[in-house]
DNA sequence: TTTTTGCGGGG
DNA sequence: GTGTACGCAAAAA
């Protein structure tokens, strides 16, 4: 008999495997002295059935061991529900496709095994647990405990240790993953090294020497052992690097046994594959920041992202030399081993900075963080909601059949009010929105499928704001999912307090993570594949949000407010003849009338703002327009140059503008230095990098039907014999001369400031990024074309 | 115009 | 592993 010991525990990882006749949960993590140590403990498989008990009875086989009959909740019916309890995970899908013939419904028959243990017994991975174990023998890897009693503490693991790699490849076959990898880079704390196998003179201690591909594959199985990090992180890895060195050690027959129990790595299938390791989280920051960081950014490229986040960029090689250097075993190719270091860094410090994020997802959606990383925003709902459902004890729905999800789709509903904005220049803006809108709706009216149309409230409770129609919500019991709504959003609200008092970068993680699930409840409610989908729960809420922001509109305009721009949730008025009591004192008033935590706030007073309209924006009018606050700071919206591919003089020109017209309602002032601009554009006075117009190649250059600039300059780089792949950057000018624009776009380095088609760029750079502004103001854009003289303005302001 | 397909990220 | 993304733009019909 072994001995029982005590002993505290942060589960970091958890997976399973199947013993004789039962499957073993196995908790990977650390214990208090920072040593690797797994957990394991025992778990039945269930699901549960809707139906007459006599007909499903003769459908059971004898792997299962246990049915019980248990009152539950499943979508505001009180059932009794069949809990069908077998002895493996696999036996799952065989029982459910027998009793799916004879059942009313099937539920939670595809909640996966390790996610069913953690919601039961509401485990989360990162928190500290006392443990009551005893040592289990006879097992490869880490010191195991077979569990005997579990307590959570308030404590949470603050120190993952993170390290980060990266592969580079031979340019040739390695789309089937058949080029040798040429070098891999780790970055970690107070950690780096790039393991290469083609020697070459050099002085960095932290390039390593091997001899062979397979040779390096081995280092990199012992350099993650070594480290025994609790995440492993690449970007795009996926994908790319770890399916990548599988294929490759699979050449070499090597086994790539990193996982905590040695076993291999498993690779995903499918489109959306995830690589595995067991006992180290494998993190794919790609996936985290393109599925859940609501960054703005162009493209989820490593260099762009890291640019937005970090402020750094990859470091520039050229890639084209790289097989002569690796033949020739050049010295150069210190140069390629510190960009795939330096990418393994930037990865580091990526996975460093969205980890809090990442953590706090874990804690509140209960699931382990390999698949919080790849889950969609929609999936983090659900998989919240169904944890809490457990909770409640409700019954999840099911995911929607293949013809449910048809029908779904083609259902449309009204969505947001937007009062488009008469095109102008405005002084005294006062800007107010609603709290949380959507997410405060849905608490505030208890929006939930479950609780609709109610029998209690018929004719009793208030009906949606909806044409011809009558739906309503009970006003007696709180539905699930508004009663979890309203938990989310009080909680953001407590910590936001605490937070008043002191910054805290966790707390801050946490906030916003409550409010990214907060507010991605609406769009979960309309969203066509999710189990607590409803078209009428989901269309009520924007017919509440277009009521309230009406009802703010009609109610400022009689108090003398002048309405000019609302989208969704703001609303934009003007003074006329008030002041800012006034203002606060209808802002008090609407409060008072609001139902339960709605709220509309003050977010700010603007001194002026221009509205440009949009044309051709029949989906409502897009947001385009430009305040100034009154710290003096200028907030654009909106205005295309921010976005595309302009030049640098026509963003700078038009933000300068803005400035002006704003900050000094001087409209002359703005038109003279647009034509000051023009004028040394044409005397040749700007300098040439503020010409330069940046624009990606997106595909292999044969593919291209009409020639754009930027893939004329391609094709002229390519028969000069340099190789352009999808995904660079071109950057070119337009130069003077004859013919299309694509035969005077030439490389920015190529040409002087005096080859400069300054007519170009004055009729479509200059004036297309001032045009507008102008409009607005009442100015004629014919006379910006015009050299020389000056005109007169006075009378427009 | 509507429907279908394919891409994204990596090197 | 009790599983197989999603949303958009370009191409095709």
């Amino acid at each position: 008999m072994a001995k029982m010991t005590k002993f505290k525990f942060y589960p970091l990882y958890i997976t399973y495997k199947e013993a004789e006749d039962e499957a073993l949960i196995y908790m990977y993590g650390r214990n208090e002295n920072g040593e690797q140590i797994c957990v394991s403990d025992h778990f039945r498989p269930y699901f549960w059935v809707l139906g007459d008990l006599n007909l499903i009875k003769p459908e059971l086989d004898e792997t299962v061991i246990e049915t019980k009959i248990e009152k539950k909740e499943y979508i505001g019916e009180e059932v009794e529900a069949i809990k069908i309890v077998t002895t493996l995970p696999r036996n799952i899908p065989v029982l459910k496709d027998k009793l799916k013939e004879v059942a009313v419904a099937v539920l939670e028959a595809d909640i996966l095994f390790v996610r069913r243990y953690l919601i039961d017994k509401e485990i989360v991975l990162g928190q500290e647990y006392e443990i009551q174990g005893e040592e289990m023998p006879i097992r490869k890897g880490v010191r195991t405990y077979e569990i005997q009693a579990i307590k959570g503490t308030e404590k949470s693991y603050e120190n993952e240790k993170v390290l980060a790699f990266d592969i580079e490849t031979h340019p040739e076959k390695n789309e089937e993953f058949e080029g040798p990898i040429l070098m891999i880079s780790f970055y970690g704390e107070n950690f780096k090294k790039v393991i290469t196998w083609k020697h070459f003179r050099t002085t960095e201690k932290y390039i390593e020497f091997v001899n062979s591909e397979a040779d390096l594959i081995q280092r990199f199985k012992e350099v993650v052992e070594e480290l025994n990090p609790d995440v492993l992180a690449g970007y795009f890895s996926d994908g790319f690097d770890l399916p990548y060195i599988a294929s490759r050690a699979k050449k070499y027959k090597i086994k790539l046994e990193i996982g905590l129990d040695h076993s291999e790595i498993r690779l995903g299938k499918g489109a959306n594959k995830s690589s595995r390791i067991t006992g180290i989280t494998h993190v794919d920051v790609y996936k985290f920041i393109r599925n859940i960081t609501q960054l703005d950014v162009d493209d989820f490229r490593l260099d762009t992202v890291a640019n937005a986040l970090l402020g750094e960029n990859k470091k520039q090689v050229d890639f084209t030399k790289l097989v002569e250097h690796w033949e020739n075993s050049s010295k150069d190719l210190e140069e390629f081993c510190k960009y795939n270091l330096h990418d393994a860094k930037l990865t580091y410090e990526l996975c460093k900075r969205l980890l809090p994020q990442l953590v706090e997802l874990v804690k509140i959606v209960g699931l382990p963080m390999e698949d919080v990383n790849r889950l969609s925003v929609s999936q983090l709902v659900e998989w919240f909601l169904i944890r809490n459902a457990h909770k409640f004890n409700q019954l999840a729905p099911n995911k929607p059949s293949h013809d449910e999800i048809s029908k779904r789709m083609s259902k449309r509903y009204k969505g947001a009010f937007v009062y488009e904005p008469k095109p102008g220049l405005y002084k005294n803006i006062m800007l107010f929105d609603f709290r949380s809108l959507y997410p405060t709706i849905i608490a505030s009216h208890n929006i939930d499928p479950g609780v609709m149309n109610c029998k209690c409230c018929a004719g009793t409770a208030q009906k949606v704001p909806l044409e011809n129609e009558d739906i309503w919500f009970c006003e007696k019991e709180k539905g699930f999912l508004s009663s979890v709504i309203g938990d989310l959003i009080e909680r953001r609200i407590r910590i936001k307090e605490i937070m008043k008092k002191q910054k805290n970068p966790f707390l801050d993680a946490r906030q916003d993570s409550l409010k990214l699930l907060a507010n991605s409840f609406y769009g979960y409610l309309g969203f066509y594949a999710a189990r607590w989908y409803s078209f009428d729960a989901a269309r009520s809420v924007t017919a509440y949000g277009r009521y309230y922001v009406k009802k703010v509109i009609g109610s400022a305009e009689k108090q003398g407010f002048k309405a000019i721009y609302s989208d969704t949730d703001s609303i934009f008025l003007t003074f006329e003849d008030k002041t800012k009591q006034e203002a606060m004192k209808f802002m008090d008033k609407i409060n008072k009338e609001l139902p339960g935590i709605m709220e509309l706030e003050f977010e700010g007073i603007y001194p002026s703002g221009i509205f440009v309209s949009v044309k051709g924006a029949e989906y409502g009018a897009k947001k385009k327009y430009a305040l100034i606050s009154e710290k003096d700071e200028l907030i654009i919206k909106g205005f295309e140059t921010v976005r595309r591919n302009w030049s640098p003089i026509a963003k700078e020109v038009q933000k300068k503008v803005l400035s002006i017209i704003l900050k000094e309602s001087d409209a002359e002032k703005a038109f003279n230095y647009v034509k000051k601009i023009a004028d040394k554009i044409r005397k040749k006075q700007i300098e040439i990098k503020k010409f330069t117009i940046k624009t990606q190649i997106t595909k292999p250059i044969e593919e291209y039907g009409a020639i754009a600039p930027h893939v004329a300059v391609a094709k002229k780089l390519i028969e000069k014999g340099i190789e352009i792949v999808p995904g660079q950057m071109i950057e070119y000018v337009i130069t003077k001369g004859k013919g299309r624009i694509g035969d005077r776009a030439k490389l920015t380095n190529e040409v002087t400031k005096d080859d400069i088609d300054s007519e170009y760029y004055i009729k479509n750079q200059l004036i297309p990024s001032v045009g507008k502004i102008f409009e607005v103001i009442g100015f004629d854009e014919g006379e910006l074309e015009k050299e020389g003289s000056q005109s007169k303005l006075s009378g427009f302001f």
